[in-house]
DNA sequence: GATCCGACATGTT
DNA sequence: AACATGTCGGATC
């Protein structure tokens, strides 16, 4: 079986080879994985299908043609067209002439247009005839991902096309005109314009290739800006189009130069049946289609259908719904909640194009016909309703980038198009669209500088206002000055350590303000973080407080979307109300659970917060850090690496120690590092290759960003901060690893080993210690109070060894401990070399290895409560429990 | 002086 | 491309 990027080096070679119109097929199929003996019979025809001259069809696999020169996109089309495509279903289609590819994906109806050479940068593309399928979210709409793949197609292909397009100071006009080309596209395929006058004109207009497109282009768009008898100076052609107006085409106009392969883009996105598009994420669409690094700037992260789903539907759609349900066969309930449905009020702090808007716009316009429906059968006389009691008036945003503030009014103007239509379906009524008016109340600005109550009033009389969105995550090392100059004043005034904190914290603090004492709720999606380790003693208590709680959360979840590169961050939602006797839901993946509380780690338990100690609450020996190198990596070296360096100078063995991080302990890897003493600096220095990595050394802290680093540049021969080492023994436990295991690592070692700061390090403890780091207690306390990286465990001495709650042991009870430990660590040697990461493989852990792991939780166990827990419900209470008694201890 | 974090970083299949 | 799993050093208190 061949990998990706085998398949990938394959298709390259292919494409340096001169192209060869018979042999192509052939090498195609050898570089998509497909054996020597399937190839030869290909050639020989026994198995070929194909029904074009010269075609190459490989069953489900993939159908070549050849083309002649400046053919290849009319000989795609014939091999879509092909009966024996039809019948063989071919992952692939595929036509060249040598210079141009033009393939197809039919399941996804995606499409390539590259350059013959290209053919191995498109590799994935081409995944599918070597049996690879690629993987897409299952609720998206596919005509979204069939748009958003063409058009991002189109805008690297413009890119490509026009270089100068590409600068940062151009990207704003770039934008403006794919958003305007997205509206034509859309507007002539509803009926806002002509049936396909748009796409008419550019492809009439355009040329055959693509070399008057840009005329075209810029002639339409401008007539689109002057009312209908004031084009003076363009084609009369344009007098067709329709004054559209409202900022969209107001700047100046602009459209980059088209070539031959943009233009078939271009082509391909216009046949497109834009009715079917879903404007819940068409602003995205805009944005994810732009190249990976914007996609990391702020508004770049669009969310997906589902998860903003799963933000309205707890937050405000599932209670209308009870209601519309209880109020089904009473005309006068119905109209209550008709009325309120034009009473509530969303509001998007963080909307970037819109989306959450748009969505939970489209879902209260669903329910208001479902009402009015309703009404119409119950009472004989049919509603005569003329306008949609929702208006656009009732969507709040904020926004900090001009570009996608238009764009989310665009996106609601498309949204309440397609409302109306429907509206029109049922109830024979429509308003005029065209010219624009603006869409929903979209304020560009700073919505941390911003007073919320400003920009969207508090609720009055029966009013209702439900916040929700996707604030931008980012941590204390990537935000700028700027950013946390925002968070100090948001936060600094009421939070101790809040530059600590993830810069969305200051949304979900703004919002829990909002809300307190209002007829208000609010919902954020946030980084998992927030509900994680040292933010949740510093952020919760001033959310959770004057009648604030948690009234549903959604707890971990990997982020995903349809751009073509994800985010990688794991989600949280957490829903927050003023105190109220309903219901409180607790999500977790597909399950929900109706729970008593939820604290802020989103546990269904009662609130309680456990803060960093610098000792051991519970008199367990001192952990500390290990040693920090910062170095640049020059102060570690690899076995290879001593060796070199041993067979030179023999002599410098002295200065050369075992380092293990947390990679080597779980791995059973070996690293070294120079471990130079102060007064043996220039003695070391002495080696030149030595002296070397010092210079490196110094020059790498010089140029640090880090205050506390530049001055360890003068001593390049030390770590920078050599905590401490082992007289006789020490315990690591690696500060990050895999939330999979069943029980966390920990190693055994001699005082020759230096620990990097991967570990954290208990030098010269009792052997104890390792039973309780190794049980499956200590790992549920990990799991829920420290922090994680993303979803692994990440081990904290402050937060989780200091504050680790055990009983009073007795010497007897230790040394019972200490002999469990003793009887893992055999265990685990005779094994060797089994690798801690293998031998705590869930799926493959060793039988003698669970047992006495299950032993040494019991004696653990029964030490805490007389006997074994049932399970990690039980063991968490317990472990809170006295972690509540000893804190509340320490406070008299 | 010590440590918590990462809209990640990087190797593997 | 998708997945698994822990580096590394800055920013913060």
């Amino acid at each position: 079986m061949m990998n990706p990027t085998e398949i990938a080096d394959a298709l390259d070679t292919v494409a340096k080879a001169k192209f060869d119109p018979v042999e192509f097929g052939y090498s195609f199929a050898q570089a998509t994985d497909n054996a020597q003996a399937t190839v030869a019979k290909l050639k020989a025809g026994t198995t070929n299908k194909s029904d074009i001259p010269g075609g190459v069809l490989l069953n489900a696999k993939f159908h070549y043609a050849p083309a002649l020169p400046g053919a290849a996109a009319g000989m795609l089309e014939a091999l879509r067209a092909s009966r024996r495509s039809a019948k063989a279903k071919p992952a692939i289609l595929i036509a060249t002439d040598g210079e141009m590819i033009a393939a197809e994906h039919p399941k996804s109806g995606e499409t390539l247009h590259c350059a013959f050479a290209e053919l191995g940068t498109h590799f994935s593309f081409f995944l599918p005839a070597a049996g690879k399928e690629r993987y897409r979210a299952a609720e998206e709409n596919p005509v979204d991902i069939k748009a958003t793949g063409k058009l991002a197609k189109l805008y690297d292909a413009l890119l490509k096309a026009n270089p100068d397009w590409a600068t940062p100071e151009r990207r704003h006009a770039m934008n403006l005109f794919m958003t305007r080309l997205i509206f034509c596209l859309f507007s002539e395929d509803v009926g806002v314009f002509k049936e396909d006058q748009f796409s008419f004109a550019v492809f009439s207009y355009g040329g055959n290739k693509g070399e008057h497109a840009h005329d075209a282009l810029v002639q339409a768009f401008s007539a689109m800006n002057l009312p209908k008898g004031q084009r003076e100076g363009l084609p009369a052609w344009t007098e067709k189009f329709e004054y559209v107006n409202g900022g969209l085409f107001a700047d100046a106009i602009e459209a980059p130069a088209f070539d031959p392969i943009s233009f078939r883009y271009l082509r391909d996105a216009a046949e497109l049946d834009w009715k079917l598009i879903n404007p819940d994420i068409f602003g995205s669409m805009i944005q994810s289609i732009a190249d990976s690094k914007a996609r990391a700037e702020l508004g770049m992260h669009y969310t997906s259908v589902p998860n903003i789903m799963k933000v309205l539907g707890p937050l405000f759609l599932d209670d209308l719904d009870e209601a519309l349900d209880k109020a089904w066969e009473k005309p006068a309930a119905l109209k209550v909640q008709l009325h309120r449905l034009s009473r509530i009020r969303v509001f998007d702090p963080a909307c970037g194009s819109g989306n959450f808007l748009v969505v939970a716009y489209r879902q209260m316009r669903e329910r208001e016909i479902r009402i009015l429906t309703r009404l119409g059968e119950l009472e004989d006389n049919p509603q005569n309703v003329m306008f949609s009691s929702v208006s656009l008036n009732q969507f709040y945003g904020i926004e900090l980038t001009d570009f996608a503030a238009e764009t989310a009014k665009l996106a609601l103007f498309i949204a309440e198009y397609q409302a109306n239509a429907r509206f029109a379906d049922v109830f024979g009524r429509m308003p005029a669209l065209l010219p624009l008016r603006d869409g929903g109340q979209i304020k560009c600005g700073n919505a941390l500088r911003l007073n919320w109550a400003e920009v969207c009033p508090a609720p009055v009389g029966d009013d209702e206002v439900y916040i929700a969105g996707n604030p931008p995550f980012l941590g204390d090392n990537s935000r700028t000055d700027e950013q946390n100059d925002d968070m100090d004043f948001v936060l600094s005034e009421h939070l101790e350590a809040h530059r600590r904190l993830d810069f969305v914290a200051c949304w979900v603090f703004k919002a829990a303000n909002y809300i307190r004492g209002r007829a208000a709720k609010s919902a954020l999606v946030s980084t998992n973080s927030i509900c994680q380790g040292q933010s949740v003693g510093a952020l919760w208590p001033h959310l959770l407080t004057g009648g604030v709680e948690i009234g549903f959360a959604h707890t971990s979840f990997k982020w995903r979307n349809n751009a073509s590169a994800n985010a990688a961050v794991i989600c949280v939602i957490v829903g927050l109300r003023n105190t109220s006797k309903d219901k409180k839901r607790l999500f977790q993946g597909e399950m929900e659970a109706g729970v008593a509380n939820i604290n802020a780690y989103l546990l269904d338990a009662p609130i309680i917060y456990v803060h960093a100690e610098s000792r051991s609450l519970f008199e367990l020996p001192y952990m500390e850090y290990g040693n920090k190198p910062t170095d640049g990596g020059h102060l570690i070296l690899s076995g290879e690496e001593r060796h070199a360096l041993l067979s030179d100078y023999p002599e410098a063995g002295q200065f050369i120690k075992k380092f293990m991080g947390s990679d080597e302990v779980c791995n059973g890897r070996l690293r070294y590092c120079l471990w130079v003493p102060d007064s043996l600096a220039e003695d070391a220095a002495r080696f030149p290759p030595i002296r070397t990595r010092f210079e490196q050394v110094a020059a790498f802290r010089s140029a640090s960003k880090a205050a506390q680093t530049r001055p360890a540049a003068a001593y390049p021969h030390r770590f920078r901060q050599a905590q401490n080492w082992a007289k006789e023994h020490a315990i690591l436990i690696p500060r990050v690893t895999s939330e999979r295991r069943p029980y966390l690592p920990v190693d055994f070692v001699g005082a020759d080993v230096i620990s990097s700061d991967l570990n954290n390090v208990l030098y010269d403890a009792p052997d104890w210690c390792i039973a309780l780091i190794a049980s499956r207690l200590h790992l549920v306390w990990i799991a829920t109070v420290c922090g994680k990286l993303k979803s692994d465990f990440r081990y904290s001495n402050t937060l989780g060894w200091n504050t680790f709650p055990v009983p009073k042991f007795t010497a007897d009870q230790l040394e019972q401990l200490s002999a469990s430990a003793r009887r893992i660590l055999k265990t685990r040697y005779q094994h060797y070399p089994e690798t801690i990461a293998e031998l705590y493989d869930p799926d493959d852990m060793p039988d003698d290895l669970r047992a006495v792991h299950r032993e040494n939780d019991e004696l653990l166990e029964c030490m805490y409560v007389g006997r074994p827990f049932r399970n990690d419900t039980e063991r968490l209470e317990k472990l809170f429990k006295l972690y509540a008694a000893r804190v509340k201890q320490g406070t008299k």
